[in-house]
Order: C-alpha cells, then sequence, then structure tokens
DNA sequence: TTATACTTTCAATAATTATTGAAAGTATTG
DNA sequence: CAATACTTTCAATAATTATTGAAAGTATAA
C-alpha cells in the first residue's frame, strides 16, 4: 500500500472508530489528520484534507482543544493559528479518559445516588429490589471511575503490569 | 422520591448514557427496564412502559439478545415470549465489555496490522513517522485488549483489588 | 386443516445530529 | 484610522439514524 493510500485508511478508520463510541465522526478525523502529521496544520490544510467546511474544521479543532488532544501553535510573523496534537498515544488514551470521566461517569454516579432516595416504605419488596440494583450500579461504576484514576496516574507498563499479572 | 418516579428517571438515564457510548437510546432504556423488573415483561409490557411501536420493542430486544445480555423465558401454558436480563453488574460489564471486544477492538487491530504495510522506501522520513506512529496505536490497543481479558475472567474484587493497589 | 396468537420484517417517515457557507466578529498591519 | 487576514457564529440544510405500523411470516391450538 502507498503512504498516501494508507494515511486516508487510517483517518476513515479513527472516524468509524469515533462514531461507534459516540464522538463525532468529523472531529476523529480531524484528530487523526493531526496525529499522522509531523508538520503542525492550520485551518485551509483541514479543510482540503478532509473536505469539510470552514466552520466545520473550526468547531471540531475548539472541540478537540477543550478534550485537550490538541493544541494552538502560532508562528512568528503569521497570522494563521496552526494545530499540533499531542503524539504519546498513552497519554492521548488517559486524556479521553479523563475527560469521559469528568462529563459522562461523574455525573452519572451523582443522578445514581439521587435514585436510592426512595420515600416509599424501605421494607417493600419492590423499593427494596430498586434499591438494591442501584446501589450495585453504583458501586460498579464507582469502582471503574476509580480504575479510571488508576490508569490516569499510573506509568503505562505500570498499570498493564498490575492488570496482566491476572491474566497468568 | 416515589418509586415510580425513580424508575421513570432511571431508565431516562441508562437511555442517555447509552447515547453518548455508541448505543441506541432505546435499545439502553429496554435494557434498564428489564434490570429493575422484578418479572419477566413480554413485548407487549415493554411497548406500554416505554411508548414505544411493536417494531422497536422486537428489534431492540433481539440486540440485547445478541449482546447477550437479555434472555428469552417461555412459560407454560402461554404463547408469548417473555425476557429477563442479567442482574448481576459485575457480569453486565463483562459481556458489554466482551462484545465491543468482538465487534470494534480486534477488527481495529487487524486493521491497524494492515496499514504498516507500505510499500514505499522505509529510511524515507515520512514513512518512518506513520508507520511508528500507526505501530504505538496498535501497541496501547492490544494492551488494552488484553487488559480486557482479564477484565473478563477475573472476579470482581480481584480486579479492582490489581488495578487499586497502584492508587496509593 | 384452519383459526388464532403471536413475532418479524421493512418501506415510509420522523427525529436527531452534523455540515455548510456567508455574515459578523476580531486582531494585526501599514 | 482603514484595510487586510484571519476566526467564529449560526440559521438553513443535508445526512444519518431511529421509529413506526401494517403486512407477511411462523408456531401452536382447536
Amino acid at each position: 500500500m502507498k503512504l498516501a493510500e494508507a494515511k486516508e485508511q487510517f483517518t476513515q478508520l479513527w472516524g468509524a472508530l469515533g462514531s461507534s463510541w459516540g464522538i463525532n465522526r468529523t472531529m476523529a478525523q480531524v484528530h487523526a489528520l493531526l496525529l499522522i502529521s509531523p508538520e503542525v496544520l492550520c485551518t485551509e490544510d483541514i479543510m482540503e484534507q478532509l473536505s469539510v467546511s470552514r466552520g466545520n474544521a473550526n468547531m471540531n479543532l475548539r472541540e478537540l482543544m477543550t478534550w485537550n488532544l490538541v493544541q494552538k501553535e502560532i508562528k512568528a510573523g503569521d497570522r494563521k493559528e496552526y494545530f499540533k496534537a499531542e503524539k504519546d498515544i498513552w497519554e492521548v488514551a488517559k486524556r479521553i479518559a479523563k475527560e469521559r470521566k469528568r462529563r459522562e461517569i461523574q455525573p452519572l454516579i451523582a443522578s445514581l445516588n439521587v435514585l436510592t432516595n426512595i420515600d416509599e416504605d424501605k421494607r417493600n419488596t419492590e423499593v427494596k429490589n430498586f434499591v438494591e440494583m442501584v446501589n450495585n450500579i453504583h458501586s460498579v461504576v464507582t469502582k471503574m471511575d476509580l480504575a479510571v484514576d488508576t490508569l490516569i496516574k499510573a506509568e503505562e507498563h505500570k498499570f498493564f503490569g498490575a492488570v496482566m499479572k491476572l491474566l497468568k
């Protein structure tokens, strides 16, 4: 396979993957493009290479910056903004985990807490069953949240090392 | 909060959560409904409780069965099919992990392998950069795939225990 | 076998989500 | 200051994804 074709396929692949994990396809493609670009890219570059509009390119670049996956860079004597992506994949994984935790897992835990406050007879089987189920979900989700904290703080080899020991 | 209201909110919450993780909202709601139902439910029950059509209810129940999260149950002397969900949340998490691994992570790993086969001069910096990036992604994704294997095979306390040790 | 009670399918439609592109906004230069 | 070179916004529109519901399919009972 030629390099150009491989790059094209890579952005497609990353975009499709994003889609099935609840991430905007174009955002994932912009990220892919920046990941495999040795040089920083400007908005025009992204518009051309992905055939998307200025608005779309701009919007997804901003969003990637809020995820802390992409940074702005300015060149001296040039008015344009340039963009570069974090290239260390372990770091990328950690930042995605951190952001999803903040945006989704933590609000979920808060909501689950509220749902166990049922003001009806706690001895009622229906009430007991429901509260028990919600508590179990709360417990597993909280543990996963803590596991993600570990991932965020640990070194790559330490994290996988600890998990892999169980696989033997 | 009253039990009925809490149940309602729980299905809403689970549905919204599904959405942001690439899972059909209704499918997640059907799952939520079955999780908190002590009794098995039939298609009619689900149509009523979620206000969805027969086709929609049927389709999502089938899909939940392919994820191995819901099972069919037949009652003697009754033609209708009834459905029940796996209630052990750790087991639920493992089954979701197993299925996403099979459907998404494994095909991804296969595709990444293909992309490192560039038939251009390997000493070329551009080629080298690209192949290195893809290899790094391959490496992290493969390790995560193995970590998920651990999760699938381990007991809940062992898995979280091993991970938590790193958090100290 | 026929009637009945269900389940499944799928083309049409609705709802949601993403994209465009031109206008408005902002910062820099001369 | 005005002109220039950019970035941002957002209403309109397109694309995608989910849902409906009626017709077709299937299994059981009579």
